[in-house]
DNA sequence: CGATGGCTTGAGATGTTTCAACCCACGTGG
DNA sequence: CCACGTGGGTTGAAACATCTCAAGCCATCG
């Protein structure tokens, strides 16, 4: 979703990377590839599963952005989570059988899709496909108490910074710079995931950008001083 | 952690509760009992693990009540969670092998430990074990998404109001009264976790009560008109 | 009995939303 | 090729919600 203006170092989460690090041998990488590791290609805008649709599979997404929303009966839609190359999208649906969410490319984006079945069935085979996927699991919990951190202590100033240096975190993980960005989503999705309204979204880049935190030039980002940011996306002591 | 003022059904999750349902057999019951379920006993405000502790068990609550908070460098807390019994504790240090949060008891509570490392041996025996502790991972993920949308979307009413509910819900699934409860917590851990200030949540407690939404007296709360509070507690169309 | 912790309430300061206007880049059809 | 509509973004002023600070109440406990 955001990249930087730089030429990317074209990150691709393939087989060999997400399940590199485990230990396994080239035979069993070769059944991970084949059980769990269906590629497919989303187009912006279009949708990888809708909320209440029949759960099968977990995806990987592999190159591009996602956004999850959940669309609420009178058809409200509350951005819940950005999703970069690397994440893991659909794990809410295994307790109920059912998405409960919706997740949509926010750009060009190609994912891998893993059959649950097949996961838990290569999980009972191999221990450390079995552990990977609780870490993973287990990563997504914590992915999601920091968003709780977030909102119940930050301000709109906080939460923006705070947004921000998550993202660029996790894109230098990608390779990216870690000081430049592109946004993918709108103002508007940025303040669903906030809980702020994308007036106050726009008015808060303003603010950091007139005192010179960071340079916002619409969707380019840079960040000018990290540490003042960091402090702002600290919660106050006491 | 809250109950109702009637004697309550006194619940307490058992190994044939948990994993009563899944059709093992008495033998491997025996089993799970063996290996995953060593009892333990918390008093009130006692820890139960701390932040940055070695990640080794995961619990599971048989009574009580707990609360799992971060602490922040400069010691500032906030709670990001309320638990019940059924409810599973230490999900998030998986990842990280270590914990990543701290949880203590907010009333005399009893746990079931559950070393992890059997867990996994366990699971790869039993494929419906491993099942159950996807589920309930998963659970775990969907929880905290629904957290995330209570802060985002809604403001300081629907926030108790959401919360009121949630609990009600939680415990009318334990066999409690569904209308009527006797919170565990105090304000400034409703607040913390709602990311108001004490004085707001008390207000809104005056509020709803006044409106004769609810009957407030201390930490016993009733429910009078349930459907206002649903009403309350779900964002506004567009 | 005085100290304490939890809770409530008020009044003013601060932060956020609302509503409205306006700008710009883009794509489409006359 | 221009005119126009549209979607995304910015900005201002006033309405509104929440926080801050301060006071006071009540029950509990040593």
């Amino acid at each position: 979703m955001p990249k930087t203006s730089a030429t990317p170092p074209f990150p691709r989460c393939i087989p060999s990377e997400l399940f590199g690090a485990i230990g396994l041998t080239a035979k069993e990488l070769e059944r991970v590839q084949k059980l769990i590791f269906v590629p497919r290609s989303v187009k912006k805008g279009e949708r990888l599963f809708r909320h209440g649709q029949p759960f099968q599979d977990i995806y990987a997404v592999r190159s591009g952005g996602f956004k999850s929303c959940i669309r609420s009966s009178q058809g409200r839609e509350q951005v819940i989570g950005f999703h970069l190359p690397g994440d893991l999208l659909g794990l809410q649906g295994i307790a109920s059988e059912r998405h409960t969410c919706e997740v949509s490319a926010i750009e060009d984006a190609e994912v891998c899709t893993m059959p649950f079945e097949h996961v838990e069935s290569l999980a009972r085979e191999l221990p450390s496909v079995q552990h990977l996927f609780y870490q993973w699991m287990s990563n997504e919990i914590l992915r999601e108490s920091q968003a709780i951190i977030m909102l119940g202590s930050l301000r709109a100033e906080g939460r923006v910074a705070a947004f921000l240096l998550n993202l660029l975190e996790r894109l230098k993980a990608l390779g990216y710079s870690g000081s430049e960005l592109v946004l993918g989503m709108t103002r508007a999705d940025i303040g669903s995931y906030l809980g702020l309204k994308l007036e106050t979204v726009s008015r808060v880049f303003s603010k950091l950008s007139t005192s010179q935190l960071i340079s916002v030039d619409n969707r380019n980002v840079r960040v000018l001083r990290h540490e003042a940011l960091v402090e702002l996306a600290t919660p106050q002591p006491l």
